[in-house]
DNA sequence: TCTGTGACCAAAATACAAAAACGGTCAGAC
DNA sequence: GTCTGACCGTTTTTGTATTTTGGTCACAGA
């Protein structure tokens, strides 16, 4: 194992467990098992260092819900199989989390900035997949930057403030929610 | 205009302006043109205050929207129907939007406790018309907690996070998608 | 020669004491 | 009996001394 990836998962461990304030590079450094310095040679700073593991974390999470689309499949299908593997990398997104709570709490700039650009990235991957959808006769005509944020936001809002107030969400039932809400809509008599 | 209401008005102008922690006793008494100790012969403490401020507030849009239902019309109807209502309530918007900040970034108890049953109004009465409507067969049968959950996230989600990165949405356009999203579901293949 | 390092520095965060502001009380004015 | 603002103990803010932290670089080891 090479040094950066030392450094790197040492970063995203001490990030994902006390956040972006709470890690020191010497800390980093110590767990990586590397003088100080070395880290330096690798990224230039500690908001550098952050971006490189949310810019990691992006294109890792696009790589898995890619591996999981069909090209012949409805959009839908779709969505919900890549819904179901993006689900399964708890590390990730208990950092995004803890990130994200620091950015609104003590307002850190670097964790904000890289917090939009990953958000930015979803709703880009999400808004690109939902309007091939409606071009092929899938998805109906919409907004489909303004749904590509409903979704995002619902889909944060039952893993973090849902399953705070409430015994967690099984896996099965958020991807039956989702299926209900979005997909089928609740209208019972058909439109 | 008796005194009572002149402190209510006045507290509820300053805590939307200014928030809770920004607000004083002696502030709300200069607007209102009373004596600091006026106020303390109808509320026992700020607190005491804010949570009739709140209650007030609840009881008002539920008001608002009870009256824009009508009882033999179908759920959904209703849903849009109210939605346009409460919508027009600016003031009391604001009002929420400024102590849902306040309560994420400062963490004051008082707000977070207010705002948490503020929430919890507004989801037992959205629960309740879902499982009015599930039961007379306008709406699919769901998890009717988590689904008023998820509408009103995706409601506050639009009006503040939406809001301050897009120009704001015309009531129109908010409730076409609300529409689009739950009502029909976004599958154009009929289900 | 080149990769890796930890003592070192300016700047930022923290801890702490003095001062100001605050929520709440109450003796008294009207 | 209603309403009030000077007053009190507590909390919050402010100014400052001290510590910690991000970042550098002269140098050690291979």
């Amino acid at each position: 194992m090479d040094l950066q990836m030392r450094v790197v998962e040492a970063a995203e461990q001490s990030f994902r467990q006390f956040g972006y304030k709470g890690t020191t590079m010497e800390n980093v450094a110590r767990i990586a098992n590397v003088g100080k310095g070395t880290i330096y040679t690798f990224f230039p700073s500690k908001e550098a260092l952050l971006e490189h593991i949310l810019n990691r974390l992006v294109v890792e999470m696009r790589a898995v819900a890619d591996g999981s689309i069909v090209a012949g499949d409805t959009f839908f299908n779709n969505l919900e199989r890549a819904l179901r593997s993006v689900l399964r990398f708890r590390a990730q997104h208990e950092l995004l989390v803890k990130l994200a709570q620091e950015g609104k709490q003590l307002g850190t700039v670097a964790v904000i900035e890289g917090m939009a650009r990953v958000e930015e990235a979803v709703l880009n991957y999400l808004r690109k997949h939902l309007e091939a959808g409606v071009a092929n006769g899938d998805v109906k005509p919409c907004n489909t930057e303004l749904v590509a944020f409903i979704m995002l936001r619902t889909y944060t809002a039952i893993l973090v403030d849902w399953e705070s107030r409430h015994e967690p969400l099984s896996d099965d039932a958020l991807m039956q929610v989702f299926h209900v809400v979005f997909t089928e809509g609740l209208n019972r008599t058909q439109a």
